[in-house]
DNA sequence: GCCTCGATAGAAAGCGCTTTCCATCGGCGA
DNA sequence: TCGCCGATGGAAAGCGCTTTCTATCGAGGC
């Protein structure tokens, strides 16, 4: 059979009580009586139980990470860095660290409800949501209503690259300033003489593509620039690669491409070359989110940089209450210009 | 408070005991008592306290899914194809999905450790290990005697992309067949007509590094070809560029090479680029894994392709006990050759 | 020298669920 | 008609831990 607690405590001949508290670092305990119980537990090899644990205290150490997509590296390295500050935060319940577990929703509502059932089922520490989301209200509701449940529960609630809905007031929220990089990026082009701005955006209802989107036009609406084509698209390579053909398609003067994110500008990169097209000669490619490989690739991408490791980091310090939540619950991430190889002036 | 159990069996006017039984489905109830609990859940809004659950059936439905870092595509790839596959099985304790976690170890033996104690203290259903191991012996001691527990205790423990060391008789065990591999992409260089290849390797000790070289030795013995220089180093970008400089100051004349994958095959290409050598026409580069990314490197890269998202998959059906574990506990995923732009026949 | 207080340790009551017996009940074969 | 069986549902005993409430023991304060 599995060694218990109580076996410990008989070993250790003192009370199960004692054990607990030694166990858990909560209350005095002679220091003779610790190093008894202590090598009790090393003796017999034992393992707390969870669960029992878990059930008696009413919480468990174990903190959600949500993500859209694992294999992408924009949640990959959030997750991460995410993971990594859980990891070495303070003891939790049963004597260590938390358990931080990524979750992937594969961008579904109902996997993500799903999940936060799973969560909420057990009683998590903590649940962090990282990526935006569906706009659409009736999604929305539901995961409001299941947050609301689970803040009310004990759980803390931290949003990372989320907006927060209104009412959400229990959760941390970290936004990143989409809009405002988004502007800044197309400034870029405008600046360097583009007119004709091509947009291979992101998915349609979701608040990350609106929010790019909308800086995007700003800043158009600003110069006065008319708007370009825009096609939507998932965040892959793909999206990027079949985008390029509409846009062109669409406005054949194109001498610019702006990408709904790093891997799509990959796609849409390699599109132009197939058609012949010199990138930034013939035309001019941006991407969003500065992904690791980005300045690798050739020419190296102009984007928008997303201190992403630094999300994450703060993310998982909410989670753990390491950090105070920021004033009003909510705090502005920055997104910072980066101008590398793949924008340069139209020619003519 | 929290509705519990008692609770919906007093809506449902029956006892705990026919609610558990409804909510497990393992034991014949009437359909009309079944839709009267359904409904009084419903109503209540009720959880299933996971934890207590998990005490009282001792076992819970979480399964740990270990990898090295989540956000490389390598681990990603796999982690997500696993989660898939997992979220998809048969109904587990609790009346639903069992709950994949991703652990980032970093691939640190401390913390692979610390995350199969959490796991084993969690009572988790499965656990998966993704990734080579290190070889240290006192590591491998450890973990194994952990593993051993752990399927002891009733855990599944599934190996993938990991060798099982002798003893480890009660897991499952996926390998690539990385010597295999690296020994055909060799043997392309060869015939190609490369006879200075350098070899950019994976940290030294560990199981996939030494695999790989191997492969590649073979290749070159049984050519009669001389072994040329070869760096050590992290699974990273960075790691290639470094390497690519000692290679070529301890050897000059090198026409080619070989990179621990692909992620470094990148880095291996920039410094390349840097010095003004193209590829392949100076230096030809291979890659290994077939990342996602290789397709769209430019040139894009010759390797070796692992099924990473098939392995996932049944790593994570074997975790579930979906699928039958291979005969002898082990086997092999093939690895195949893929042949792109980044190589080609060395000068003169 | 007696009482109080601080520091420790033990007793025991759950935490919310599962599951092993049992009890019940209607139907059917003899 | 009686007894037995299959199908359901209830009672209750834990699962292994945490935590309040007490108990004990010295050391000071008066």
């Amino acid at each position: 059979m599995t060694v218990t607690l109580a076996d410990v405590a008989a070993r250790a001949r003192v009370s199960p009580a004692t054990v607990s508290r030694v166990l858990n670092g909560n209350y005095p305990v002679a220091e003779s009586t610790r190093e008894r119980v202590l090598r009790a537990v090393d003796e017999l090899d034992y393992v707390l139980n969870g669960p029992a644990s878990s059930l008696a205290a009413a919480t468990s150490d174990l903190v959600g990470v949500l993500v859209h997509d694992i294999a992408d590296p924009f949640f990959g390295v959030m997750a991460s860095a995410a993971q990594s500050s859980i990891g070495e935060g303070g003891s939790g319940r049963g004597g260590g660290e938390k358990l931080a577990v990524v979750c992937n929703t594969g961008g579904s509502p109902e996997r993500e409800l799903t999940y936060l059932t799973l969560l909420q089922r057990q009683r998590a520490a903590a649940v962090i949501l990282m990526g935006g989301s569906l706009e659409d209200p009736e999604h929305l509701a539901a995961t409001t209503g299941k947050l609301a449940k689970l803040a009310e529960a004990g759980t803390r609630v931290v949003l990372c690259g989320r907006p927060p809905v209104t009412g959400d007031a229990n959760a941390a929220a970290l936004v990143f300033d989409n809009r405002g990089g988004a502007r800044r990026l197309t400034e870029h082009l405008l600046e360097l003489g583009h007119r004709h701005i091509g947009y291979a955006a992101g998915p349609a209802d979701r608040t990350t593509t609106r929010h790019r989107l909308e800086g995007h036009r700003a800043a158009l609406t600003a110069a006065g620039i008319a708007e370009g084509p825009t096609v939507h698209g998932p965040y892959d390579r793909q999206a990027g690669y079949r985008a390029t053909a509409e846009l062109l398609a669409r406005d054949p003067d194109l001498t610019a491409v702006v990408a709904a994110n790093d891997t799509v500008a990959l796609g849409v990169c390699a599109a132009l070359r197939e058609r012949g097209l010199s990138i930034p000669g013939d035309v001019s490619v941006a991407g969003f989110d500065d992904l690791p490989f980005s300045v690798d690739a050739v020419p190296s991408l102009t984007t928008v940089h997303l201190p992403l490791h630094e999300a994450g980091t703060r993310a998982g310090r909410l989670a753990m209450g390491t950090e105070d939540p920021p004033a009003g619950g909510l705090a502005r991430v920055p997104a910072e210009l980066v101008v590398r190889g793949s924008t340069g002036r139209p020619r003519g």
